[in-house]
DNA sequence: CCTGCTGATGTGAACGTACACATCACCGGA
DNA sequence: TCCGGTGATGTGTACGTTCACATCAGCAGG
C-alpha cells in the first residue's frame, strides 16, 4: 500500500531502547549503559555522543528490564492506615521526595481496617512488587504478626511508634510530648485531668496515654480512665458533651487536635468558657490548631523530619550501615489560649 | 567445609521462579503461567495441583518481568501538587483503592513548585517508570505545556479543574459550588459580599471565582477584586485583619475551609460576630468544618467519588472504552451556622 | 481404520538491561 | 623488540515472564 517510510500508523511504534542508542551514537550496547551508570573508564567524548543519541531519540531506560536484571525494584513501600490525616500525609510527602531525590520510588498501599487480613492483604500487595524495603504508618500492633507470617526479609521500620521495636521504629517521643502536655495542666494548677485517648491499637495513642499516665503518677494526682476515641472532631465532639454533664475536671488533653477541636465546640455548646472553665491541650499541631476559637495550646511533632529519617536509615540498611541513630525526635509545646491557670 | 545440605547462608537464596513451580506441579512452566493468567484451557486438577506449589513455595510472580515481556507496568502516575490537603488527599486515597482494586498500583509524584521545570520533572519521573495513565492534580495551567513537551502519550486525566480541557477532565463542578455558595449570601439579603480566592494558577481556585462573579453579576451587585490567597487558615487570618479594617462587606465567601477558619479567627480578634456582623462561607467541607466556631456553612465535594471516577475512566481508556461519562460531580451547600440574614 | 478437529500441554523465542568476560590499542620498561 | 599492564570498548549470557507456535492425546464422523 504505502512505502515503509511514509507508513503512518500500521507498526506500533516501539519505544527506542539501549540498542538502538548504541546505533546511532555508533557504540556498542554495552558502551551506552556504561554511559547509564555512569562508568568510570568511557571516554568524555564517547559519553557526549551516547548522550546527544539519547537526547535525539528520547530515549528512557526500561526500568522493569534493570529490575529484571539486577533484581533491584528500587521500590520502597508504604503501608498506611490514614493517609488523610495531617500527620502521616506530612510524613508521606517527606518520604516521598526523600526517596525520589534517592532514586526510588514509592508504592503506597493504604489499608482499609485494623483487621489483621486486611494488614496481611496490604502486606502481600507491596511485597508482590518485590519492594526493597517498607515503611509502616498503621496501628501496629498486628503489623508484626502479619510481617512474621509473610516472611518479610526486607529493611523496614514504623512511624511514629514508640521504640516498643526499637531496632525498626523511628518515633516522635511521644511519652515525652504527653507528659510535656500534661506538665502544662498541672503547673497551671490543675488537678483533675481528663484525657481522650486515640484508639487502642494506634501505638502511640497507647504512648500519649502512657505519658499522661506516668506525669499524672509523678504528682501523685488522681488518674482517671481515658476515653478512648478516633481520631475525629466528632468524637471528640459527642464525648465532650457526654463529659461535660459531670464537670469533675477542668482540663483535658486530647490525643490529638482534631479531637480538641471537637472538644472545644462541645464546651461552646455548653456554656464553657475556654479556657475560662475548660484548658484544653491537642496534639500534633496542625496547621490550623493557630486558628481555631481560642488558639489551641499542641504539642508540636516534626513529621516530615520523621518521614526523611525513615528513608535514611532504610538507605542506610540496604547500603549495608547498621546503627544508623533511631534517636526519638524531639516534640515541642506550643502554648496559646486554650489552657489557663486555673481559678 | 559443610555439606550442601546442611550450608546454612553461603548460597543467596534466589527468590522461587516460575520453573521451580513448575518442577514441584510436575508440569511445564507454560501451564504455570497459565493457570496464573486464568486461562481457559487448563484442566481443573492440574490448576489445583500448580495452585498447592504456588502456596508451598511461597511463589510471587515477578512484576518486573511480567511488565518487560508484556510492556505494560499496570501502573497509574499520579502526580501532586498538595497531597497534605484533605481534598487531594482523599482523593488519592480513594484513587490508590480503586486501582489496587483492579491490579494497577499507584506511583506518586509531588512536586514542590508550580514551576514548569519542577513539574517537568515530576512527569519525566512518572514517564521514566512507564506508566500506563496518568492523574494530574496541580496547578494545571502549566501541566499541559509539559505533557506536550515530553510527548506523553498516555491516557490522562486532570482532577478538580473546570473542563477547560473536557476530553482529559474530571471534575467537581466547581462553578456551580461557587454559585450556590453566592446565592446563599444574597438569599440571605447581603449585597456587600468579599471573595478571598485560591491561587492563581489553580484553575479550581479560577472557576471558584468565576462562579462568584457570575452569580453577583446575575444579581446585579457590585462586584469587588477577589483576593488572591494560597488556601491556608493563616492567609485568610491576615487577610481577614487586613480587610476587617473597612468594614465595607457583609459576607465573605471563602475559596476554602481553611481560609475561612482564618478569617472567623480575624473576625473574632475585631470584635465582630460571626454570623450577627459576618457571614462565612467556605469550600471544600472538611471533616473539621462542622466543629469551627461557629460551625462553617460550606460547599461539600465528593473527592473520593471524584479519585473513584478518574480510574474508571483511565482504565475505560486503556481497555478501549472510548466516550466514558465525564458529566461534573455536583457539589452540595451544607448550611450550618456561620451564615444569617442581613440584620 | 483413517482423517480432521479440539482441548490440554510443552518448546522456542523475545522483551531490555547489567554483569562477566573477551578483545583491542596503546604505553612504558627491560 | 617484546612483554605485561591498563584503559576503552565489544560479545555472550542471564534475569523471569508471556507470546506464538508445536505437539500430543482423545474423539467423532466417514
Amino acid at each position: 500500500m504505502s512505502s515503509p517510510e511514509q507508513a503512518s500508523e500500521p507498526e506500533r511504534v516501539r519505544a527506542p531502547n539501549i540498542r538502538d542508542v548504541a546505533r546511532v551514537a555508533g557504540v556498542s550496547y554495552q558502551t551506552v549503559s556504561r554511559a547509564l551508570n555512569d562508568s568510570p573508564s568511557i571516554r568524555p567524548e564517547t559519553l557526549a555522543r551516547v548522550q546527544t543519541a539519547i537526547e535525539e531519540l528520547g530515549y528512557r531506560p526500561n526500568q522493569a528490564a534493570r529490575a529484571l536484571v539486577t533484581s533491584r525494584s528500587r521500590t520502597i513501600g508504604v503501608l498506611a492506615a490514614q493517609t488523610v490525616h495531617y500527620g502521616p500525609a506530612t510524613s508521606i510527602q517527606a518520604i516521598e521526595t526523600a526517596a525520589r531525590e534517592a532514586g526510588y520510588r514509592l508504592s503506597i498501599t493504604n489499608i482499609s481496617s485494623s483487621e489483621y487480613a486486611s494488614i496481611k492483604a496490604g502486606l502481600d500487595h507491596l511485597m508482590a512488587q518485590s519492594i526493597e524495603a517498607l515503611i509502616v504508618i498503621a496501628p501496629q500492633v498486628r503489623v508484626f504478626e502479619a510481617l512474621n507470617d509473610l516472611q518479610v526479609a526486607v529493611p523496614f521500620v514504623t512511624l511514629e511508634s514508640t521504640g516498643l521495636n526499637s531496632a525498626h521504629s523511628l518515633w516522635v517521643d511521644q511519652i515525652q510530648g504527653a507528659r510535656l502536655a500534661t506538665r502544662h495542666l498541672i503547673d497551671l494548677g490543675h488537678t483533675e485531668i481528663m484525657h481522650i485517648s486515640g484508639p487502642q491499637d494506634w501505638i502511640e495513642a497507647e504512648a500519649r496515654m502512657q505519658g499522661f499516665l506516668r506525669e499524672l503518677g509523678d504528682a501523685d494526682l488522681r488518674t482517671r480512665a481515658p476515653i478512648l476515641g478516633d481520631w475525629t472532631a466528632h468524637f471528640g465532639y459527642y464525648a465532650g458533651l457526654e463529659l461535660l454533664r459531670y464537670r469533675d475536671f477542668t482540663a483535658v488533653f486530647c490525643g490529638n487536635d482534631q479531637m480538641a477541636l471537637g472538644f472545644m465546640h462541645a464546651c461552646r455548646e455548653s456554656g464553657l468558657s475556654v479556657p475560662g472553665d475548660m484548658s484544653i491541650v491537642g496534639f500534633d499541631d496542625i496547621p490550623e490548631a493557630a486558628h481555631f476559637a481560642p488558639p489551641l495550646t499542641t504539642v508540636r511533632q516534626n513529621f516530615a523530619e520523621i518521614g526523611r529519617r525513615a528513608i535514611e536509615v532504610l538507605l542506610g540498611e540496604l547500603r549495608g550501615d547498621t546503627e544508623l541513630s533511631h534517636a526519638p525526635v524531639q516534640p515541642e509545646l506550643i502554648v496559646r489560649q486554650s489552657t489557663a491557670r486555673l481559678a
